[in-house]
DNA sequence: CACAGCCTACCTTCTAGTAGGTAAATATCA
DNA sequence: TGATATTTACCTACTAGAAGGTAGGCTGTG
């Protein structure tokens, strides 16, 4: 993996703050280099280009992803308390304005107008995101602790969108608790219709 | 109502097919410009500043939808059918790049960096949208033909949320039918849950 | 005439990115 | 070990182009 000094890294957390209030064209260089209290150029140093900056950004982030949600697993073994689990994880975030959204999901709006290298990152993480929620709801189904109204991955889908939306929410509103009143029907749904 | 010339009605549609694509620092006086035809000062004849064009954009946009959703409910006496017309309105939409999302829903998410002027008018139509949706989620929930998990706002932020969520993963899969996908269970859940 | 609608020409500020230099840490090797 | 390269991390100073916006001048119409 990208070995990553203590500068460069906090270039890349100060993007990623930056990216989450205003998007990909909502931050510059010089925005970082207040910041972190470097100059411009040194910026550059670390990344030549801004492509690289957030395409950096964005790997080492679905890194973080992939792990978080693979630790998810490994500490819950039941099917709900791991989308609990990845809910109140953002429920967490949502309060915060340096993390109260995913960062693929605030680029993804921007798609049209990113550079491909980014598209690309964006794009493999709401996959990655959308198969791991099918994992899970089609190992709860198969417990039979869910019942599902259509495939585990439309369900996946659906899911995702939701959280997605309640985010937007959230941001709209300036009310952490629009995304709790979306988000925890969620995983009752799944689960109360099992007597069916 | 404000009055608008051929030109800054183009001027206008221009602009809004912009941010859509890329948001409010995606589009620039010179990008318009150049697809309407006239001088970038020109621009600054029918709107002073940035912020004047996109919050006389946003009014009209929003009094649009206000009309629209009005003409949903004359039209359809049936809440489960006007949810439908919701539906179907942007899922004829989702294909065009010049309208495959809501222009307030875009924005929303770069709440952050927004003029105040802006953020007013993108909150106020998340909250016309949610009113509607909990209007007509209530209309079905008293005829009977709903039955509902918590309140009828809740159903609706649920609702506007997963529709949002859905438009930005048709964005990111470029893929239409995932906004079916997300958006059809929506009206069913309402309505398969009758028999409690 | 007055004004709408457009123009050319210009301004300032910000944008990403480059050129080239300095000082210190780190390899390399006799 | 000590002398010598090389690399890292930063700097100042700069560029070209794009950003939003302004000043002021034409031209046609009510």
């Amino acid at each position: 993996m990208t070995k990553l000094t203590n500068t460069s890294d906090e270039i890349i957390r100060c993007a990623r703050t930056l990216i989450i209030a205003g998007g990909y064209n909502g931050f510059s260089y010089a925005d970082i280099a207040d910041v972190v209290g470097i100059r411009k150029a040194s910026i550059h140093h670390h990344f030549p280009s801004k492509v690289d900056l957030v395409r950096t950004l964005l790997q080492l982030y679905r890194e973080e992803a992939k792990a978080g949600l693979a630790t998810v697993k490994s500490y819950n073994t039941d099917p709900a308390d791991q989308l609990r689990a990845y809910i109140n994880y953002w429920t967490a975030c949502i309060g915060d304005p340096t993390s109260s959204f995913c960062v693929c999901a605030l680029l993804a709006s921007q798609i049209p107008v990113l550079p491909p290298e980014i598209v690309v990152e964006v794009r493999a993480h709401f996959r990655t995101l959308s198969t791991w929620l099918a994992s899970v709801i089609e190992e709860g189904a198969t417990q039979n602790a869910f019942s599902l109204t259509g495939t585990a991955q439309s369900e996946a889908e659906s899911f995702m969108a939701a959280v997605h939306g309640a985010m937007l929410s959230a941001r709209v509103y300036g009310d952490e608790k629009v995304f709790s009143v979306v988000t925890e029907p969620l995983i009752e749904r799944l689960i109360n219709d099992q007597g069916k």
